[in-house]
DNA sequence: TTGTATGCGTTATCAT
DNA sequence: ATGATAACGCATACAA
């Protein structure tokens, strides 16, 4: 590997100078300039980003704190990826598996430390909230910049999805749709549910009707999870005026709501309007295909690679909270 | 953050004598261990990777290529990064994204020399295989230890899923069920067809029987290979003796061919009984429920993690194949 | 405009 | 068993 040093050699001017030429913005001869950079080219100099991080104190290694291997996460963990590459920033992963993992990350933080961290977990229980947590205080305590997806806790640095947003706007959609009554259909204490079904609040109180809310018991796994679609329809089918459109939390629920409504013959959209969420593979290939409501993932890795990028650039102490929009897909199912 | 020389001030000793009771692995006295140790974990000691590579080309991270974000893989990651953790070996991710990645990957060792690499990646054209293959060299190049999973390049170190003695399985099993025509279908071309077909073939060619195959044309995107199913099905019923059992490339083509099954009124598994290949989530889910056939993509990820660590501490030079077979999941589609 | 010299935190050689 | 010191490649204060 070709070295500055290799560079002056061969060119014979100085080291200094080599560096000067290769940042372009110090006062250089332009022949010399030339010169170096020819050189560099010839000898394939790569910057050693090793010594350069060493020298201006900062590290180069994010570390990525997931718990959840879903689909979504990973594209948000590649659209990140590709911002910090760009600047020069190495992502490692860390995956959470148990109760362990404070130990473990703290074990692994006596390994190197890294420039910063990107929080990216999903919690269903109060459990999983509090170990969430003890890793986060642990970036926290050791002056790590940190920046938490679709996280909540306090004085932390965020970028969050508004899925409260994304629901009002699909249920202000179903409105102008010109259906009359609107449900939401959720899991109690699902990760996320709340957000979702604030947003349903509000869009109801704005538009000023009634709201129609199911919420099956906790479900645990996907089996128990499709099963809440299906308890929801028969929920709905049996109230004396059922609604005429839903918004239910997930697309599981949405599709196994969709089965129920083909073997009990009830049309999609005409007789009801089904909206998920999540915007999964299987939706689109659903009969008839589902509407739902995608997440930015992208948008929103790419987001938290920038703020973590400043954070640990500028180590100022604000503390940032970066709402990102979700949009509504519209398929045939509304 | 404390360095070796502020834990040597603390103790009084020697900034090399610190670095050998942290290391461990020299001859020193209990005594100066112990007091280095402690202050160590006084001041709260993180070792500067980027001096360590600096100094010594690295040694303490693994580079995992992945270009394909499939939870499968995902998967192999998580038990990878399970058994890495355990020796102390870092993981971090390389994204492979555009034509440009082998200049990224070499721009990436700069920042530092990993210890070793584990290169998974998909490909289903020419150039994605000579790019991945690419990337292999520079690995190769610079001596730098690596696995391959599911590649096949001559002189790698690998582990091999084989779907070829899967699928052979999973004939014998429809074989002992009692079907008696079983047909395979897939997709001209795809990444891993060819292999999941010589199985089919194998198990044909060992119980005498007929083959019957259908390969839809080269299908690129989820929809075209939902479509794919579709397609299969379409040439099989028009067949004067159509198969009473398919074992299909992938789930996504055996779902939609169930799908094809419900509208014409063709009865799973009386009529026809259908496999699929991959568990994916929705499998389970189906009417009725698919048999499929499960990549322990967990043991693979395992046994990939062994293997490299292996080669990282032997440095040796024999090339290893380390085959992994998959199992067949019955459900109610057979 | 260009060059000299120093130090970042580690590792490792060679002394003691 | 322990210590002094050089070296890795880069950035930069200071000198010329």
């Amino acid at each position: 590997m070709a070295s500055l040093k290799d560079i002056a050699e061969k060119t014979g001017v100085s080291i200094r100078t080599v560096n000067r030429a290769l940042k372009g913005d110090e006062k250089i001869k332009e022949a010399t300039k030339k010169l170096v950079l020819e050189a560099a080219k010839e000898l394939n100099y790569i910057p050693n980003l090793a010594a350069r991080a060493l020298k201006s104190g900062g590290g180069y290694e994010v570390i990525a704190v997931i718990n959840n291997l879903h689909e979504m996460h990973l594209r948000k963990f590649a659209a990140m990826e590709k911002v910090l590459r760009q600047k020069d920033l190495l992502l490692s992963i860390f995956i959470v598996e148990d109760e362990n993992c404070c130990e473990d990350l703290l074990k692994r933080l006596s390994l190197s430390r890294p420039a910063g961290a990107v929080l990216m977990a999903d919690y269903d229980s109060q459990e999983q909230y509090d170990l969430i947590k003890g890793l986060w205080e642990i970036f926290d305590q050791q002056s790590i910049p940190c920046v938490g997806i679709d996280l909540d806790f306090e004085g932390m640095n965020q970028v969050v999805l508004d899925r409260s947003q994304a629901i009002y706007d699909a249920v202000q959609y179903l409105n102008k749709q010109g259906y009359q009554k609107i449900a939401y259909a959720g899991i109690e204490g699902a990760f996320g549910n709340d957000e979702r079904l604030l947003g349903y609040r509000n869009a109801m109180k704005n538009l000023s009707q009634e709201e129609s809310i199911f919420l099956a018991p906790p479900a645990v796994g996907d089996e128990a999870r499709v099963e809440s679609g299906k308890l929801a329809m028969k929920f709905f089918m049996d109230l004396e005026e059922g609604p005429d459109a839903i918004q239910f939390f997930t697309d599981m629920m949405a599709v196994s709501a969709l089965q129920f409504c083909q073997e009990n013959d009830i049309k999609v959209p005409e007789d009801l309007a089904i909206i998920g969420f999540d915007n999964q593979p299987i939706t689109a290939f659903t009969q008839p295909p589902l509407s739902t409501i995608v997440q930015p993932v992208e948008k929103v890795g790419e987001i938290s690679g920038q703020l973590l990028c400043n954070l640990i650039k500028s180590s100022e102490s604000r503390v940032y909270t970066k709402m990102v929009n979700a949009d509504l897909v519209v398929r045939q199912s509304t």
